[in-house]
DNA sequence: TGAAGCATGTAATTTGTTACATGATTGG
DNA sequence: CCAATCATGTAACAAATTACATGCTTCA
């Protein structure tokens, strides 16, 4: 049982794991999938990523006897610990902003022809938020509800800058 | 002469060479630090993806013969070219929000305790980008600059965001 | 003149992605 | 009953991070 070190992707199994009591990959694929606007995750790391806490004490793993052999996971005390005091401790880190329409127009890229693409996905984006809102269901927990907050706020945000950006009459800053 | 996929990383480095027409990893490096607040890359990359796109013919690659014997690339004709093409063609490419404190909020962590750090640091930013702006050098290029202001913008939300939650009285959704 | 720190780079390790593969299910 | 698609997983490959290492300056 070697010291691993635990990464983003470690926390979200941790943290998809504390809603779940157990769960096999497949089904944490699943649950995965409500947080990928916010950190996407390859369903090949579900397989990895368990595998790997379940090694370090992180995870209890049980294998199916017969069939499939599907190997289903739930967090030890180890586990729970770990991803409370992860939850409570502070995070100095920071997000950048990463962003592909922005590095194209970092390196040159016409500002018109980009933010016309972009604005359009991002009112996309946009607007699916908005229906998971309006459709609000209630008894969601508040974390993900608090995020999504934030995806709507940073998405209003993208949509104001690159249509202010698409509206501008050429080269006049 | 194998065919390569070009990342994000692979434009970057494409980018900075197209501005410095020619430069050693290290050169590389001093440049990409002005671009750290949107896309930061570790040193070593810029060794590594240098070589990488010499070998696949993107760049020319020339080795000093004594001393450090340090390598010099510049872009091929090639490399302009697909620099060029990266610039004008479409970017589905989206971003995730991907923010180490969003992340904990959604697992459950303490609005407040989160908020109160996070909303610091991106004070903290926040402050620094305005002095860039405020300092302006005036020769610089137009996509630095808006690159800049898209960077402000979401600084200012995400200071927004997190001052809202901090001052929010406890548990009143 | 030697210690601190920057410059410069390689190697090992860890992560993440893509490609592939096969079993199960189900609507037509 | 068969084609499509979903479920489930492994292996190979590519990329990114960390650790390490050593040469060079500079200034006390």
């Amino acid at each position: 049982m070697q010291e691993i070190r635990l990464t983003p992707i470690s926390f979200i199994v941790l943290g998809l794991l504390s809603w779940a009591e157990k769960a096999t990959p497949y089904e944490l694929k699943r649950m995965a999938a409500s947080l990928s606007d916010l950190w996407s995750v390859q369903h090949t790391q579900l397989y990895g990523e368990p595998a790997r806490l379940a090694k370090a004490g992180y995870l209890s793993e049980q294998q199916e006897a017969t069939g499939r052999r599907r190997k289903t996971y739930a967090l030890t005390k180890k586990g729970r610990e770990a991803l409370a005091a992860w939850l409570a401790g502070p995070t100095s880190a920071f997000t950048e902003l990463r962003d592909p329409g922005l590095l194209k127009l970092y390196f040159g890229a016409d500002p018109q022809t980009v933010a016309a693409e972009q604005a359009e996905l991002h009112r996309r984006k946009l607007a699916e938020y908005e229906t998971f809102v309006a459709r609000g269901s209630p008894e969601e927990a508040e974390g993900p509800f608090l995020a999504l907050q934030a995806g709507l706020a940073h998405e209003r945000e993208w949509v104001r800058y690159w249509e202010k950006l698409e509206k501008r009459k050429t080269e006049s800053r």
